[in-house]
DNA sequence: TAAAATGTTTATTTAA
DNA sequence: TTAAATAAACATTTTA
């Protein structure tokens, strides 16, 4: 799939692709995709019987039937002799011939004949190598994983190394069924493990290695590349590499840095004590951090730059006391104070950083993060695996509407999470308290440059405004202009009417409901547009703003009160300037007298928390909202275009034009506001589960198969069992969360969210849902999960401890 | 005064 | 449909 160059990787969902691309025919890779979708070769040049979809059989004996109660789901029955590609083959085959719409979970278990199982199958049908180019991923993979693996596929291990033991080299074990290991001889030698192991070894490869695999040829393609289809594959590579990738963008200046513009104008903001910089700061700071910038990316990212600077209403332009120095900060009440510092760590001191989102902090440091919240407010049940976590950990990176719109997530988990071991602590809270404090207080002798005429250029959120940019005016302290009473008199009024927007308990305005409920207002549309008088326009707009209530965001209408304010009280240090009419898009400036300091008027604690006393009383606040608008009203401390765009959707009643909102609104309507602090994307207290299309449940296990890296062993510690009975019966903890509690950092009660169909398993029956999906979603190889579910022995009087598999899998007869 | 830098806005494309 | 990236036009300011 094309990637876009554009898109920083965090921002993209992993579409995760059997890396075999153009694999030789000869190889014993899956089939490739034609064009109409279905397999094309399948291994030891037999193809796939189609005639009987519930009893598939495959090469090597293998057989794939339909799952008896599991929807999405197949069983693979794997002869012992089997080898790993006729496995891979058979279920890429399948996986293809089903297509998209096709099972995307398989099962796999061992047949369990009883046979003597070769010594070692590998050769079995003459073909032992794996496709190059699998080989090489894989080589790659393992070489990340710190693993010794010759790039020469022969040298995979499948050769010269027996095949456990290159299995076991190179993945941990795995649990799988009908197989069970040697107690004395420990390592068993079997080839439907190494299958099976190479399966999971391909899942992890299909994620990691392709990576590698699209790092290398970005390298060999780089070359000959122009910048921009560079960068494409350049991202493409970002869109599978793991975290841990050894293939570092901060070592790599062809590496384009998984972050938005936005963000990174954050970071660099961010990065100084006084939290502004000058355009050419950031330049510099980006440039510097970011070497792709300085080196790769075309002149057009500065441009990108300011766009993003003058777009997000986050970033707020303030001039020096001469005027002549512009400084961009990052409002308080939207900074997340976010820093490069916090958005990685340093594996080793001594290194340089990696790309490491802080995922394993944050999930190390879940427990203290759910002790946190008094009554855990249904979080603790709900803290996903690691994976989801992840995702969920890097959308609080986003520069998306989650990154910096709803700052409570950040704040719910930045004291715990954000700071980097062996480092000072930021103390972001602190931090964005000094810098809010500065901003509303001491303004630093910084002038507010306010935006374009934030009332009248700016679409209201709610309501669709006319544009009249044109038409507005700018507001210079160097000349003064002859105060206008009736202004001052407006302005006093805005300042009462935003008081009372700021005001803790502030709520909804009625206006608000009104609009929300009639739709766009009657008034705005009609807002007069003199060409004469632009300043007349302003006032009347604003001032029928303020008899509206428009629930101005915080910021925004803190912006405008600066102005309004300033108005009132310096009305004859100002000039009033009306824009030329030669259609100039410029943003308009408010620049305030250095000694007219404007004096906000914010509620005391409620003004400029910078959203961290807010959000984090917010999760202190254990107990469900008892007035979600007051919540909402929390969130209106931050104005944003598409903060603003999020709010209406949690808006009751709003007729207003919306997304839909994702979930569907609970039973009843008994709160049709249902107020949560974090974002449409699913933030860090949306531990809902992911969802893939056509209602397959995206297993936090399957991306904690990412992070498990190939020198973590998962499986290590489950056993094997010769029995469904035995595997029920030794449902222990270690095994229910087996794989999932192989991370230090895991959340156990993760483990009990880590599929549907593991909870239903656990806790519905007693079918166990474990271990391995493959997940051939998106004809790819993605995830692999040991999925044992028998609803044959969910009867306790099931008394036949010495079941076989073969009994309950009438196939494996 | 021209060029460069900076700032604003709109439009388009792309991926999710 | 939306967010983000990108390009571009244009205006304003700064600098050489």
């Amino acid at each position: 799939m094309r990637t876009s160059p554009r898109r920083p990787l965090i921002l993209k969902r992993r579409k995760l692709s059997l890396p075999v691309e153009d694999a030789p025919a000869s190889h014993h890779s899956a089939g490739r995709d034609e064009p109409d979708g279905r397999c094309k070769t399948v291994p030891s040049g037999r193809q796939p019987s189609d005639t009987d979809a519930s009893a598939q059989k495959f090469p090597a004996g293998i057989k794939i039937v339909n799952h008896p109660t599991m929807p999405n789901t197949q069983l693979v029955l794997i002869p012992k002799h089997a080898n790993i590609q006729s496995i891979i083959a058979a279920l890429t085959a399948k996986g293809k011939e089903c297509g998209s719409s096709g099972p995307n979970k398989f099962i796999l278990i061992s047949g369990g004949d009883g046979t003597p199982r070769p010594v070692c199958s590998q050769g079995e049908h003459g073909q032992t190598n794996l496709d190059p180019d699998i080989g090489a991923c894989v080589t790659k993979a393992v070489d990340e994983g710190k693993k010794s693996v010759s790039q020469d596929p022969e040298d995979v291990g499948m050769e010269d190394d027996t095949p456990l033991q290159t299995v076991k080299r190179l993945v941990p074990r795995l649990i799988v069924e009908g197989e069970r290991e040697n107690d004395e001889g420990g390592a068993v030698n079997c080839a439907l493990d190494e299958s099976l192991t190479n399966i999971q070894w391909l899942g992890k490869m299909s994620s990691d290695g392709l990576g590698s695999c699209n790092v290398k040829q970005e390298l060999e393609d780089k070359e000959n590349q122009a910048p921009e289809p560079e960068g494409s594959r350049r991202e493409e590579s970002f869109s599978v590499l793991p975290c841990s990738s050894s293939v570092s963008w901060q070592d790599s200046i062809s590496e384009r840095p998984p972050y938005s513009y936005m963000a990174m104008i954050q970071f660099a903001i961010n990065s100084t004590d006084r939290k502004r910089m000058t355009l050419k700061e950031i330049y510099t700071w980006i440039e510097d951090h970011f070497p792709y910038f300085k080196h790769i990316a075309k002149p057009g990212w500065k441009n990108s730059i300011r766009h993003n600077l003058s777009l997000h209403d986050m970033f707020v332009r303030e001039t020096s006391a001469n005027g002549k120095i512009s400084f961009w900060t990052i409002h308080p009440d939207a900074n997340r104070c976010l820093t490069l510092d916090q958005v990685f760590k340093s594996l080793d001191p001594g290194s340089p950083m990696q790309v490491q989102p802080c995922e394993a902090q944050q999930k190390r440091l879940l427990p203290e993060l759910q002790k946190s919240v008094p009554g855990g407010n249904g979080m603790k049940s709900e803290v996903p695996g690691g994976s989801g976590l992840t995702e969920r950990k890097m959308k609080l990176l986003l520069p998306r509407v989650s990154s910096y719109l709803v700052p409570v997530q950040f704040l719910l988990n930045q004291p715990f999470l954000q700071q980097p071991p062996g480092k000072t602590p930021l103390s972001p809270a602190p931090v964005c308290s000094a810098s809010t404090a500065d901003w509303t207080k001491s303004n630093e002798r910084v002038q507010i440059t306010s935006k374009a005429n934030l009332h009248v250029e700016e679409p209201s959120p709610f309501l669709p405004m006319p544009s009249v940019k044109e038409d507005t005016i700018a507001v210079k302290e160097e000349a003064a202009s002859s105060p206008v009473k009736k202004e001052e008199e407006e302005a006093v009024h805005f300042s009462s009417s935003y008081t009372n927007l700021k005001s803790p308990t502030r709520k909804l305005p009625d206006m608000q409901a009104s609009m929300l409920d009639e739709g766009p207002s009657p008034f705005l549309p009609l807002l007069p547009v003199k060409e004469e008088d632009p300043f007349e326009v302003k006032n009347d707009c604003r001032f029928t703003i303020l008899k509206e209530n428009v629930p101005l965001t915080s910021w925004k209408a803190e912006k405008t009160f600066y102005a309004a304010k300033s108005q009132a009280r310096k009305i004859p240090d100002m000039q009033v300037i009306r824009r030329r009419e030669s259609g100039s898009r410029r943003k308009q400036r408010l620049v305030l007298p250095c000694a007219e300091e404007p004096l906000l008027v914010f509620p005391e604690g409620n003004s400029s928390d910078s959203g961290l006393v807010s959000d984090f009383s917010f999760l202190q606040e254990s107990q469900p909202l008892a007035h979600p608008t007051e919540q909402s009203c929390t969130q209106d401390s931050c104005s944003f275009k598409t903060p603003i765009k999020d709010k209406l959707i949690k808006m009751p009643a709003s007729s207003t034009p919306c997304k839909p909102i994702g979930t569907a609104p609970p039973a009843g309507g008994s709160e049709p506001c249902r107020v949560t602090p974090l974002n449409k994307e699913g933030g860090l207290l949306d531990f809902s589960p992911v969802r893939f299309p056509r209602g397959t449940t995206l297993t936090p296990f399957k991306d904690s198969l990412e992070l498990l890296g190939f020198s973590s062993p998962p499986f290590n510690d489950i056993p094997l069992f010769e029995s469904p009975r035995q595997l029920l019966n030794n449902k222990s903890p270690d095994m229910t969360s087996g794989p999932f509690t192989s991370s230090p950092t895991f959340e156990p009660h993760s483990a009990k969210r880590c599929s549907k169909e593991l909870q239903i398993g656990s806790c519905t029956n007693r079918s166990l849902t474990e271990g391995l999906v493959l997940d051939t979603m998106n004809d790819s190889l993605s995830k692999i999960l040991l999925d044992i579910s028998f609803t044959g022995l969910e009867d306790d009087d099931f008394e036949v401890d010495n079941v076989s598999w073969s009994q309950l899998i009438p196939e494996l007869r």
